[in-house]
DNA sequence: ATGAAATCTCAAATCATTTTGTCATAGACA
DNA sequence: TGTCTATGACAAAATGATTTGAGATTTCAT
């Protein structure tokens, strides 16, 4: 049925081992054999299988991409480009949603493992740092995006820097005036940075933070409408801004304030983050704190691509967010000390 | 360094056929040697790999699902879906954005049928029937989604009814009072369908239907601001009502009219399709078209599965559309004949 | 105790490739 | 003409599993 590399060799009247110098470029050919087997390849529409070759310890050209959520618009744009990228280099990627259940992680990078990919771009939590080890005393590159090593390790890294980008959001809302700054928040390494910075940038500024509570118990549109909802319960004083840590919460947050009547941005600020799809659709147009995606897809492929050639070095790429304003903030004077 | 079946089978004293034996649960074994070669696989955390399983001819458990744009909400959701559902059978999904280009779907489906996939999901346009011909001939199980079958061939399928849906919108539309209606649409297989539906639904309420172009380039926001600036460029009579071939584009046609002044739904009214996120953000609330997207996942994967296993009757699944009525569209009466 | 029958285990072949060390051929030179 | 050296091609081993037919062991009845 399908022609391998014995039928090619037969019709060539080579051996199998020519036929393969010729497909990998390698060794000593004469001109006139090689062209012999090309063109039998050629007529014979011959492909190798990659799943044999794979077996001899050949790369799988094929990398696993470890998110929370495909369905999630940050996700599947940075996925977007995580494919494109890849794909310029004839790998393939195999998606894999774990809403941040670290069974989940374990288990995709346990069967990914067994398939043999060429590494990992992990975006998902991986709050149990054991799986991390495993892959990593297997020896396959690994490249850690969106999230930040623990510790000194020589992992390779593609991300923001959380902490900074929650500091300079809510720098930026005091900067427009405001002080009652809550914040909605999840309970994920990401978040629990932009808290921590949120919280420094409110000391800093001789402001006490609104909250110390992760309100979200997920990154949705609900559970951003849930959180605002609850926060205006609980707060005697209200906030005048919200800071929500993605673009999904604030849109949810949004539609709260609607329903509460409270008017975005007059009488209530609130900032996203991400700069996905969102921001553009949403009424008023969100402001937000702006990722980077293509570069972090494009660095993350490229950081991978050159840890399976051999460059075992581990490096931290840390890019810059960037505040895009639109029209959810609101510059106000500030009415009480 | 990796632990073979070899070693199992040394350090449990048995040959690596019995241990091939317990872990397939093939054939007969004692009941002692039975625990203890799985006391040994435990003990080593053996992990059998499943490349050189999948030159033996066993499944590599991996299908590869190419559509058209992962970063389009509509195919990040279903492919969330579709990831989920072959999760469930223990198998992984590599996904391809081809952007409808006929190269690209050629090059990837080639990839990864030399890389064994065990079955493929389609969902792009491969209005180059080659391509699938390629895959039918290596008897590797496809499912159509999202997209009809030419011809009465025996290819699994699981989609809507686009002529329907567009047929069904239009009338809504009609029903609402409007006669001047025009849509938007882009020049791929379900968009023409839709218009088919649109240009009959017109016809057999005695309207004509307003254009006969495809004015989006693409299926995004861009390209249905551009659509609608054209059209209210171009059309004499002015459209009182837009179908919109997605969600996206109907985006993209708000925003323009509200460039234009134009309110939505007072001095224009519009309807979308897909039933995406984006329906919930926008401002107001986009009337759609709904797809069963979860269901068109299941269905697809569970139809793959089967003829993975065997089953090589090609099944057709066309489920039903749905119009979720939000408040884009408003009732007119009809002013003039 | 012996034979047949049932039960279990194993050696070897197979899958499609890569790779290594060996061998054959051709050309160059004496 | 005979020897030496490149050059290029090949045979065989290896990768890590599955599978089959044959052989070994046990069980049971006679």
């Amino acid at each position: 049925m399908k022609v391998n590399i014995y039928d090619v060799a037969k019709a060539a009247n080579v051996s199998i081992a020519t036929v393969s110098k010729v497909i990998n470029n390698t060794g000593r050919i004469g001109e006139k054999t090689r062209q012999k087997v090309l063109d039998v390849i050629n007529e014979l529409e011959y492909k190798p299988n990659l799943i044999a070759s794979a077996l001899m310890g050949k790369n799988t050209c094929t990398i696993g991409f470890i998110l929370p959520d495909l369905a999630n618009p940050f996700f599947s744009v940075l996925a977007r480009y995580v494919e494109d990228v890849a794909s310029s280099f004839n790998y393939n990627v195999v998606i894999c949603s774990t809403d941040y259940s670290t069974e989940k992680e374990e288990m995709y990078v346990s069967l990914l493992m067994q398939k043999n990919v060429d590494g990992f771009i992990l975006a998902s939590g991986f709050e149990n740092f054991d799986t991390i080890k495993k892959i990593q005393e297997s020896n396959i590159p690994i490249v850690l995006v969106a999230r930040n090593a623990p510790n000194g390790d020589d992992l390779n890294l593609v991300s923001i820097s959380d902490y900074d980008a929650g500091y300079n959001a809510t720098t930026y809302l005091i900067s427009q005036g405001h002080q009652n700054i809550s914040i909605i928040a999840r309970d994920i390494w990401s978040n629990r940075e932009r808290f921590r910075g949120y919280v420094d940038a409110m000391k800093n500024n001789g402001l006490i933070p609104m909250n110390e509570i992760y309100y979200a118990k997920e990154s949705t549109i609900q559970a951003g409408y849930n959180s605002l909802l609850q926060i205006m319960e609980e707060s005697q004083i209200k906030p005048t801004a919200i800071f929500a840590c993605n673009d999904l919460m604030a849109a949810g947050a949004i539609k709260s304030c609607k329903k509460l009547g409270l008017q975005v941005p007059n009488d209530i600020s609130i900032i996203g983050f991400d700069n996905t799809i969102i921001t553009e659709i949403i009424e008023p147009p969100l402001t937000t704190v702006a990722q980077p995606q293509k570069t972090i897809a494009v660095e993350a492929v490229n950081l991978l691509m050159n840890a399976i050639n051999g460059d075992t070095e581990g490096r931290k790429i840390i890019l810059d967010t960037e505040i895009i304003e639109r029209e959810t903030v609101k510059k106000i004077k500030s009415i009480e000390k």
